[in-house]
DNA sequence: CCTATATTTGCAATCGATTGGCACCGTGTG
DNA sequence: CACACGGTGCCAATCGATTGCAAATATAGG
């Protein structure tokens, strides 16, 4: 058992004016003292900051915030979309996420995370009025085109990862999806596809971009007619693995949406004895990291998501700061692997 | 060109003084009006709700919480421990993040999220003394348990996902790693492997569990000289694949400590020819989602990440309104698929 | 019609930090 | 000794919403 005089803890100081009292001096000079900037001694400064370390305080930064009328915090949203029940899949998005975390914290700004199922068409001027952030990054336009641009016409700090159409009021960074849809198409067609497989649910825009490119490859080739369109979902594996057990003759070629859908496409290939690129040629999109871990390796279209994330955080302050910005359009890259 | 005369848009209303001008009642009352419960009329609540959807006003949400003394957003951390350099691979956190991030909407909380590189030990203290929030969950332990212990000690509303340990003082929630890490092995060795291998850095506090768990059933199998263990990272694929060229003899049988080390290590095993699960035999660890994508479909340990999740909120709100809680240490399960 | 009670609404203090303007201090100069 | 001056630090208003208490109004009862 330790003395029966308990040691005096320090007292925790819970605002400025109880260190200010503490220091002898006023609230006002406090803040000064902790907020760095100007009108005080360098010797008061120090002794308050000492203070402030010994008992560690932290000014509140509600009210700090409140005063300042700036919160220090930005929304990234994640739109589900169409597919409501399910929300595993976006492996993309989440990967994003995380290099805009980073980005983020390297401006010190915190990060609001809201993914919403976007029922009414309010669900973004909810999160923009809601006062707690000072601009906003949506990840993925969905099915929510509309709703972006309405909000971008009136909230100026809001940028969003996705395809650029014409029209287009938000600002957007994004790949060039038909540029995508069309070198992986125009790859497959080299390999010596002829039949080729689109795999994905073009009622996304950016996914119906990528269509669009793998159309007017197989135009191009004068292959029109041997393109079918499957709206594959991320999660919708045996669905996969029942189109391609349906169709009579299978196709030599596959456009994937995504990676994952790619995984899945390859599954369902090998599993009926169909390999895989000996019959049938698979090309995924994004270029998750797994994309190297799978068997065999994945031939894909990169999207570049850090610098992606770069732009989003850099358009987004410097919307913040007045100005304006022009979408980013960021050229894709095929990566050829294994699975061509 | 319209008209001259531009129509007078209702001016944007900023804060509850202003709607209450308009309404022509006190602010008190407008907040009453607002803010639901009691003390006010139905009837000018119902005029003044009217007026503030009109006007699509929101009360400044800084402003209440200053007030309330209440932030409504919970910090969500994850700790990038050791592997500074690539936070590429975190997979299973990411997942994570999304049930998180769905039932603490659901309770009608924000999220406000953190990944960290814990260089030096006030990286928490930094965050919970931050006053933006009203709890905090970590995802991971990773190898910082002392630094969780002693916040712990006098910041309440904290929990993490993890494994429990004896003495722990931290309120954790996490699946019985030595027990998976247990039937992963048992299996391997049923299905007749005897020379085992266990891919996974122990520095983790969990991984470390896991591994505690094979050296168990390697024991208790009389194969206690049959281990090896490779301290593989999620993505050091070459150094997996380097490791396997460089044994003389293979394993007959592969623990991995993540789905996503064990799609490398099967790659690397395929692609210098040796089939799996034939002459190795592979288990993963957390059942992602992706492990059904893979070829040959995954043998996993499953985390039910959903329910980790769920106990996470739950424990997290039971200490904010001041109860106290128990870890929570969840059953893992064996899913054998086509890899064993 | 007047009092007693119940219901609404207004008033003003409060949460905690910031900041412009003013008072005060010590020093150097005429 | 008086005055000006640059530098410090204090005072009080402010950001926007909440809430206990008191005042005002409406309703009921005698």
């Amino acid at each position: 058992m330790k003395s029966n005089f308990p040691i005096v803890l320090p007292k925790r100081i819970r605002n400025i004016a109880e260190l200010a009292e503490l220091a002898g001096v006023s609230p006002g000079t406090v803040s000064r003292a902790l907020s760095g900037a100007g009108l005080i001694s360098s010797k008061t400064r120090e002794r308050i900051q000492a203070l402030a370390r010994e008992h560690d305080f932290t000014p509140n930064a509600l009210a700090r915030n409140l005063r300042i009328q700036r919160t220090g915090a930005i929304g990234v949203v994640i739109p589900l979309g169409h597919e409501t029940g399910q929300h595993i899949s976006d492996l993309f998005f989440m990967t994003m996420l995380g290099h805009l975390a980073d980005a983020l914290t390297e401006r010190g700004y915190d990060l609001l995370l809201s993914r919403v199922i976007p029922t009414n068409g309010d669900w973004l001027d909810r999160i923009v009025d809601s006062g707690r952030i000072d601009g906003v990054i949506v990840i993925g336009q969905s099915d929510q085109s509309d709703t972006l641009d309405r909000v971008a016409m009136r909230y100026r700090p809001l940028v969003v990862w996705g395809g650029r159409s014409e029209g287009q009021v938000h600002c957007s960074v994004g790949s060039n999806n038909r540029l995508g849809g069309l070198l992986a198409t125009q790859h497959l067609i080299e390999r010596g596809s002829r039949r080729i497989a689109f795999f994905g649910d073009p009622r996304a825009r950016e996914i119906d971009q990528r269509l669009d490119g793998c159309r007017d490859a197989m135009a191009r080739a004068g292959l029109a007619d041997a393109l079918t369109v499957f709206p594959a979902h991320e999660d919708a594996q045996p669905d996969i693995a029942r189109f391609l057990a349906g169709s009579g003759e299978h196709p030599q070629g596959i456009v994937a949406a995504s990676d994952i859908i790619a995984m899945s496409a390859i599954q369902a290939l090998v599993e009926r004895a169909i390999p895989v690129p000996e019959e049938v040629r698979v090309v995924g999109y994004d270029d998750l990291p797994i994309a190297q871990q799978t068997l065999p390796r994945l031939t894909t279209i990169r999207q570049n998501i850090a610098d992606g994330a770069w732009h989003l955080v850099d358009l987004l302050f410097r919307r913040i700061g007045g100005e304006d910005t022009e979408a980013v359009v960021m050229p894709p890259e095929l990566i050829v692997r294994a699975s061509t």
